[in-house]
This record gives C-alpha cells, sequence and structure tokens, in this order.
DNA sequence: GTGCCTTGTCATCTG
DNA sequence: CGCAGATGACAAGGC
C-alpha cells in the first residue's frame, strides 16, 4: 500500500530534502487540484501583480493594502488564493464546499498542530510588506519565469485556496484557513479534542477514510515516534486548543518561522533603503546608456584628447596677447590671454579643445552639435606637425561658401570652447599642440622640446600644460572609475538582493511542501489507525494506542502510556539539539 | 539669487 | 629621489 511506503520512509531519518523529494512524487492533490484555482484567477493575480508591481515607491503604504485584496499565485504548483481572507470570503468559500463545512470540525482540529508551530507574534501589515517586497524583487528577475508568482506566506491564505477550490483534497489541507482568518474558530485547534471522534471526516477525501472514533489521540501519537520532532512540534501540539481562539490570527501561520520572518524583515529593510524594482529597472538603463562614461578606448579622455589635440591651433595669436600673459598662469592669468583677436584666429582651423564635451554625457548646449562637421574637419588639420613658422592662418578646409559672419560664429565658438591652456599656449606661441605636450611620451616629449628654442617662459608652460593636462585626464578617470565603482556596487546591491529573494521563495515553497507533507502523513496516520482491528476485530481506541514508527521501518502499534513516554524523550531531544 | 552638477586645477599621496 | 598616476578638495562655470 502507498501508505506503507509513507510511514517507513518517514520513520528513518528523514530529513527535509528527503521529505520535499518525495511529496513531490507522491502527493496526488497537487497540481491538478491548484491549477483550477489558478486558471479561475489568473487574469485577476495577473492584474493585480501588474499593480502592485508598479507600486513603486509608494508601496510600503498604500501596496500593504493593496496586497491585502491580491491574489497570489504560487508558482510552483500553480496554487492562486486571496491573499488576504475576509469574512465574507470564508463563509462564501464554506458554502461552495458542502462536504468540507459539514465536517469542517473534524478537519480543522486535525490540522492545527500542523499549522501552529512556531508561530510567533508580529505585525501584520509588515507582514505584507515583506511579501510585497518579495514580489516586487520578482519583478525584477529578468531571466526567470516571469509567471512565477510568489507564494503567500500566509498559511491561511494558502490554505484557503484548498477549501474553496479543492474540494476533494485531504482536508487537513484546508483547516488553517479558520485560524488564520477567522480567530473565533477555535476548532482550528481542537485536532486531538475528543468531540471530533464521532465526527466523520471528508468524504470526498481520496486519502482519508477514516473509521469513526479512532481519528483521536493523533497528535500524542505522532509525538511519539520519530516524526514528531520533524512533523509535528510537541510543544505546539500540547497547547494547541490553547492557543486557538480569539487572538489576532496569525495569517502565516506555521509556514514562516521566525527566522524566515527575520530574513523577510531584512530583505524589506533592505529594500526600503532604497532598492525598488522601479529602481532597478532605472539602473539597469542607465547600465545600458551610461556606455559612454566608461573607460571605453572610444570616449576615453586619452583618445578624445588626441582628436582634440590633432586640431590645430594657430599660432598667429597676436604679440600683444602673449605678452600679457601671466606665466604661472593657473589661477592668474591676464584676461588678455583670452580676448585675443578672433579677427586673425577665425581662418585658424586649430582648435577644438572641449571637444570631448560633445562625447559626454552632459555636453551643455546641444544646438552646439551644429558645429561638428566642422570640427570634424577640424580635427583631422595636423598643421601643429609643421615646424614654427610654417603655420597657415588661413583655413584652406572651410567651405569657401561660408559667409565671414557664421566663420566669425564658429572662430568664436571655437574660441570659447578653447581651454585656458590653450589660449596660454597660442599666447606663447608654442609651437605644438597641448596634445602633443600632453600625451607624448617622456622622450618623445624631451624630443619634441629640444627641437625647439624655446624660451624660460615657454618651457615652464608647456611643463604647467603637460602636468595639469595630464591630471585633467587623471581627474577624468578617476571621476569614471568612481562612477564606475558606484554603478558595480549598485549592481551587486542588486544581484544580491535578486538571490535572496529567490531563496526566500525557495523557502517559502519548502515550508509550504513540508506543511502538505505533514498533512498527507497525518491522514495517512488516520488511515492506517483507522483501519486497525483487535483479536475480537474491534477497532483500537485512540486514547490508549498509538502508532509509532520503529527503526526498521516497521509501523508498531504500542501502548499510548509508552508513545507519550517516549514523545517527551523526543522533546527534550530536539529541546537540547536547538540549544 | 541659489543650489546642483560638471569640469578643471592644485596639493598630496602612492607605487 | 623623481616621476607619473590617483585622488580629495576646492573653485569656476553652466543650468
Amino acid at each position: 500500500m502507498g501508505w506503507e511506503s509513507h510511514l517507513t520512509a518517514a520513520s528513518a531519518d528523514i530529513d527535509l530534502i528527503d521529505i520535499l523529494w518525495r511529496q513531490d512524487i507522491d502527493l496526488g492533490a497537487g497540481r491538478e487540484i491548484f491549477d483550477y484555482s489558478h486558471r479561475q484567477k489568473e487574469s485577476e493575480v495577473d492584474k493585480e501583480l501588474k499593480d502592485g508591481g508598479e507600486c513603486g515607491d509608494s508601496w510600503p503604504d498604500e501596496g500593504t493594502e493593496a496586497l491585502a485584496r491580491n491574489l497570489l499565485v504560487d508558482g510552483e504548483t500553480g496554487e492562486s488564493f486571496p491573499a488576504q481572507f475576509p469574512a465574507s470570503d470564508v463563509s462564501s468559500i464554506t458554502e461552495a464546499v458542502p462536504t468540507e463545512s459539514e465536517s469542517s470540525v473534524i478537519q480543522n482540529s486535525l490540522l492545527s498542530p500542523l499549522l501552529t508551530e512556531t508561530e510567533s507574534p508580529f505585525d501584520l501589515e509588515q507582514q505584507w510588506q515583506d511579501l510585497m517586497s518579495i514580489m516586487e524583487m520578482q519583478a525584477m528577475e529578468v531571466n526567470t519565469a516571469t509567471n512565477e508568482i510568489l507564494y503567500s506566506t500566509t498559511s491561511g491564505d494558502s490554505l484557503s485556496t484548498n477549501y474553496s477550490l479543492a474540494p476533494s483534497t485531504p482536508i487537513n489541507q484546508n483547516v488553517s484557513l479558520h485560524q488564520a482568518s477567522l480567530g473565533s474558530c477555535a476548532q482550528d485547534f481542537s485536532l486531538f479534542s475528543p468531540e471530533i471522534e464521532s465526527l466523520p471526516v471528508a468524504s470526498g477525501s481520496t486519502l482519508l477514510q477514516l473509521a469513526p472514533n479512532n481519528s483521536t489521540s493523533l497528535n500524542s501519537t505522532f509525538g511519539s515516534t520519530n516524526l514528531t520532532g520533524i512533523f509535528f512540534p510537541p510543544q505546539l501540539n500540547s497547547t494547541a486548543n490553547e492557543t486557538a481562539g480569539p487572538e489576532l490570527p496569525d495569517p502565516l501561520g506555521g509556514l514562516l518561522d521566525e527566522a524566515m520572518l527575520d530574513e523577510i524583515s531584512l530583505m524589506d529593510l533592505a529594500i526600503e533603503e532604497g532598492f525598488n524594482p522601479v529602481q532597478a529597472s532605472q539602473l539597469e538603463e542607465e547600465f545600458d546608456s551610461d556606455s559612454g562614461l566608461s573607460l571605453d578606448s572610444s570616449h576615453s579622455p586619452a583618445s578624445l584628447s588626441s582628436s582634440e589635440g590633432s586640431s590645430s591651433a594657430s599660432s598667429s595669436a597676436s604679440s600683444s596677447a602673449s605678452s600679457s600673459f601671466s606665466e604661472e598662469g593657473a589661477v592668474g592669468y591676464s584676461s588678455d590671454s583670452e580676448n585675443l583677436d578672433l579677427e586673425e584666429t577665425e581662418g585658424a582651423v586649430g582648435y577644438q579643445p572641449e571637444y570631448t564635451k560633445f562625447c559626454r554625457m552632459s555636453y551643455q548646449d546641444p544646438s552646439q552639435l551644429s558645429y561638428l562637421p566642422f570640427l570634424e574637419h577640424v580635427g583631422h588639420n595636423h598643421t601643429y606637425n609643421m615646424a614654427p613658422g610654417a603655420l597657415d592662418t588661413s583655413d584652406p578646409q572651410l567651405p569657401g561658401s561660408l559667409k565671414k559672419g557664421s566663420r566669425e560664429k564658429q572662430a568664436d565658438f571655437l574660441d570659447k570652447q578653447m581651454s585656458r591652456d590653450e589660449h596660454r599656449a597660442r599666447a606663447m606661441k608654442i609651437p605644438f599642440t597641448n596634445d602633443k605636450i600632453i600625451n607624448l611620451p617622456v622622450e618623445e616629449f624631451n624630443e619634441l622640446l629640444s627641437k625647439y628654442q624655446l624660451s624660460e617662459a615657454q618651457l615652464s608652460l608647456i611643463r604647467d600644460i603637460r602636468r595639469r593636462g595630464k591630471n585633467k585626464m587623471a581627474a577624468q578617470n578617476c571621476r569614471k572609475r568612481k562612477l564606475d565603482t558606484i554603478l558595480n556596487l549598485e549592481r551587486d546591491v542588486e544581484d544580491l538582493q535578486r538571490d535572496k529573494s529567490k531563496l526566500l521563495r525557495e523557502k517559502v515553497e519548502f515550508l509550504k511542501s513540508l506543511r502538505q507533507m505533514k498533512q498527507k502523513v497525518q491522514s495517512l496516520y488516520q488511515e492506517v489507525f483507522g483501519r486497525l482491528r483487535d483479536e475480537n476485530g474491534q477497532p483500537y481506541s485512540p486514547t490508549q494506542y498509538a502508532l509509532q514508527y520503529a527503526g526498521d521501518g516497521s509501523v508498531i502499534l504500542i501502548p499510548r502510556t509508552l508513545a507519550d513516554q517516549q514523545a517527551r524523550r523526543q522533546e527534550r531531544k530536539q529541546k537540547d539539539r536547538r540549544k
């Protein structure tokens, strides 16, 4: 029989993975049951989730309420369920499942020990925010299945789906619905109360064929077995009835343990600290568009400077300008040097000093881009390679049809684009480009200097230009690196949050599977115990006997007192292990 | 006029 | 020790 294998497997040292693996195989009431609800609510879920995903920054407040009305769909099982379960919904669902409602007392009482474990009080709204954050993180996942939707961590919600849409599922899967959403449903916690003995179990269940009077005392029975520690935390079993009542229902039921809640809270904190999916997507867009900011050689300052340097500056600046030049002009260069005679330089092809601005993210005036084609011409003029005095102030590359006014404009613009050092170099009649000054290797640079008869002032300026130019590029690179570092860190944070969200969802799924497994084992126990007969053909009393899983995989019937003793021993072991 | 951003520059540190 | 690069800090200019 199938139940034998279940019991046998569960009797040994069962770890979580083993349970889950078997659950995937054995759970008959799985996907097909949940799919119904999924199909039913699919469109609504999509819509709601879309809305939820667009909550953006406002989710902590508005998202909570919105989510409360959401239907959540389990990505693994396809199970869908209302994220929150108003009393009216409960009643309607209950009515829709008459067999369930008939036997609700039994069902609830059977299940409660499983679903009340490791509960801890926490803020309901905070939970919803946590769940919302998980969902939003899900939306960030580009490569994951888009339809995978977070399983709600509220056991009551999840079970409500079973309750309403899977009438034939084992009854105990549906019980905590009431526990979670209806605090007054005390029967949820009366699994092993005597009054249930005479009540029939759900007839539609494919698993439960329990004979009457045989469904009691299962709690302690399980507690006496090796399965106790896995499926039925003893402390909860013993207090199941006490925890029922009008207290605030725990929407997460036994599904979320404290550690998990901690994780969710931490993640929630992380998200609150500035990362929501909207921002993340924006960030991704920035990553794409920020290529211009990267150290891509095509955009690097060096390469830009090269094109800048390839442009030529006219050395025909007025001599009067040079006389007004302030030598260590980093701060105090004369304004005269900036008021060079444009009429003399307008024809010069040369300068495109701040050419890099056009290639950066923040060039100041897009209208100035109209000069770019012209600048390209300028950029290929290598007049600085010519010997001193051979420079031509004319502009052979300028279209002859250009009117003088436009040329003045261009010259004015170019002049404005000249850096201070370029102005100074021109004023001092430096016979080569600033680009060369800056970018030539030391040897070539010295060689270049030796080719010319330069005054001390010129040499000093050239050294300053080289130093400042180098530092300018270094500063640009430094800033880019800094920006890249920040972006990479942000991306790392995003990735880590995504990973964490994924792990959290997996944990929720595992817990859910574990809960279902517990329910199934419980059902099997009831079935087995109910079929047992003594030598007179009478069923065993659950108050006097209990089933226990032996180490060799067999199932034995033992007196209840003995089972209770073993259960207590097991409990102590568990506590010691936790310490 | 003011605040923010970008860029250039200087001073300093580091390899 | 000198040099080149890196970087923090500051100022100027533009928006």
